[in-house]
RNA sequence: GGAGGGGUAGCGAAGUCUGGCUAAACGCGGCGGACUGUAAAUCCGCUCCUUCGGGUUCGGUGGUUCGAAUCCACUCCCCUCCA
């Protein structure tokens, strides 16, 4: 099976600048491919995940991608999706994001083939104001980069000379890889067609019509309800353990709408389309068992943080829900309270309603705390603990080192002890 | 500068004329519980503090009164209109 067909089942076409030319050229041999990220943070979040999902089923389809991490064009501005100017960063933060982004990214494309990461810093820095005048300036023409929509729709607020000339910068790598690395084809995001388009006339321009460089943009991720795909209440979800622990990660996917999980699969997992079917057939009959996001969670959190995560996030995710924390280990209570309020307090042992309110602050007041215990809905370690003069006395589990509070069914709270 | 309207609990909003029955209706949000699929919807309870005696609240200060969110004076802030 030709790989479009694949990825148009997969719901992951959008745009594609020439359909049967493309189809064709990946029909018939190993073509390099490329995205571009702008070093803007120095994680990926799950957004950046969209088009390297694609990049990837190229890789396993016997193709080869190239990574394109814009530390040149990012320090510039790309205007795409943007309302406003951007504030230029410093050399200093695009070179620290560019070194984080490039270890994800080798994390994610090293085992499975040929790939490349190349930093359009290299190529960009070295062009001269007169040579980028001379050899690139003349090709492009203002009526057509005003028509750009990034553009045109920033000519009422306005627009900044440098990120007008992003789409110059952008066409320019695209030719550089074509020249220098074998790449054909560019991938991107709804937003990014503009600029692909850029690169893609650019190189028929200098190399000639008949040079075979194709464009393909990915569909805007949306959730069912019509919201943005990947925020969570506490922020973006990241790629890096440390900003998003991989429990974190794993419960941002099983938590996926039953509307939404099984296009998610198609997707972010490499499931065969027989798997898919099957787990969609379930989403019908038996949603309650959820094996659709299970499933979707396991394998999205193994190709981003490898098996013994997966496997750890399950571990934790059954003892954080079956409220029986009491199996965790101090990793994995680490891990699994990343995100949930937690305090550091003496080991010395005290009445609940004083250690809930004054101690660890959990409670904002005794008549609070008093009506939580009252009503059952305060668990110490796993406990349930209805007596308001029950003593804490934090030696007695986790060695020592912690005492877990959990309020209703699923607020945790961590108290460590010093 | 002139004329009006307003500031009440996390938010919105009643209560003010006719002072006490008002820790202050109602809605939202938040929290807990039931149900459930770590869902949605629904239902129930709680939602100033408390040593459970009481204490402190209605922009601020002072006053009238046995008693003030409610009446009076001054003051600060916001909005609308006119100049």
């Amino acid at each position: 099976m030709n790989i479009l067909d694949d990825l148009k089942w997969r719901g992951a076409i959008n745009q594609e600048t020439d359909h049967d030319g493309m189809y064709e050229l990946v029909g018939k041999k190993s073509v390099g491919l490329y995205v571009g990220i702008d070093p803007t943070g120095d994680s990926m979040h799950i957004g950046h995940l969209i088009p390297f999902m694609i990049l990837k089923r190229f890789q396993l389809a016997g193709h080869h991608p190239v990574i394109l991490i814009g530390g040149g064009t990012g320090s510039i501005g790309d205007p795409s999706g943007k309302k406003s100017e951007r504030v230029l960063q410093t050399m200093d933060q695009v070179r620290h994001n560019v070194k984080g982004l490039t270890r994800q990214a080798e994390k994610l494309f090293g085992q499975d083939g040929k790939f490349e990461i190349v930093n359009n810093y290299d190529w960009l820095s070295q062009l001269s104001l007169l040579d980028f005048l001379r050899d690139y300036g003349k090709l492009f023409n203002v009526n057509t980069m005003l028509n750009k929509e990034i553009v045109a729709s920033r000519l009422e607020v306005g627009i900044s000379f440098t990120e007008f000339t992003y789409q110059i910068l952008q066409g320019v790598d695209f030719l550089h890889l074509y020249r220098h690395n074998d790449v054909q084809v560019q991938l991107g995001g709804a937003d990014q067609w503009g600029n692909i388009t850029s690169g893609i006339d650019l190189i028929h321009k200098v190399e000639g019509q008949d040079a075979k460089a194709y464009g393909m943009t990915i569909p805007l991720m949306l959730k069912a309800d019509g919201t943005k795909f990947g925020k969570t209440a506490g922020g973006a979800v990241w790629l890096d353990p440390e900003k998003t622990s991989p429990y974190e990660f794993y419960q941002f996917w099983i938590n996926q709408d039953d509307k939404d999980v099984v296009r998610y699969l198609k997707y972010f997992t490499f499931l065969s389309r027989e798997e898919i079917d099957d787990l969609a057939k379930k989403v019908e009959t038996q949603p309650e068992k959820r094996e659709a996001q299970r499933r979707l969670a396991e394998e999205v959190t193994k190709f981003v943080h490898g098996q013994d995560a997966v496997d750890q996030a399950e571990h934790i995710s059954k003892a954080l829900f079956s409220g029986d924390v009491s199996q965790l280990t101090t990793a994995e209570i680490e891990q699994g309270f990343k995100k949930m309020p937690s305090v550091e307090v003496s080991s010395e042992p005290l009445d609940i309603v004083q250690w809930l309110v004054d101690v660890t602050k959990f409670e904002p007041s005794r008549r609070q705390a008093r009506e939580d215990i009252n009503n059952g809905a305060i668990r110490i370690n796993g406990e349930k603990v209805q007596d308001v003069d029950f003593e804490i006395d934090p030696s007695k589990k986790f060695d020592g080192k912690f005492v877990i509070v959990r309020r209703g069914k699923k607020h945790y709270f961590l108290a460590r002890i010093k």
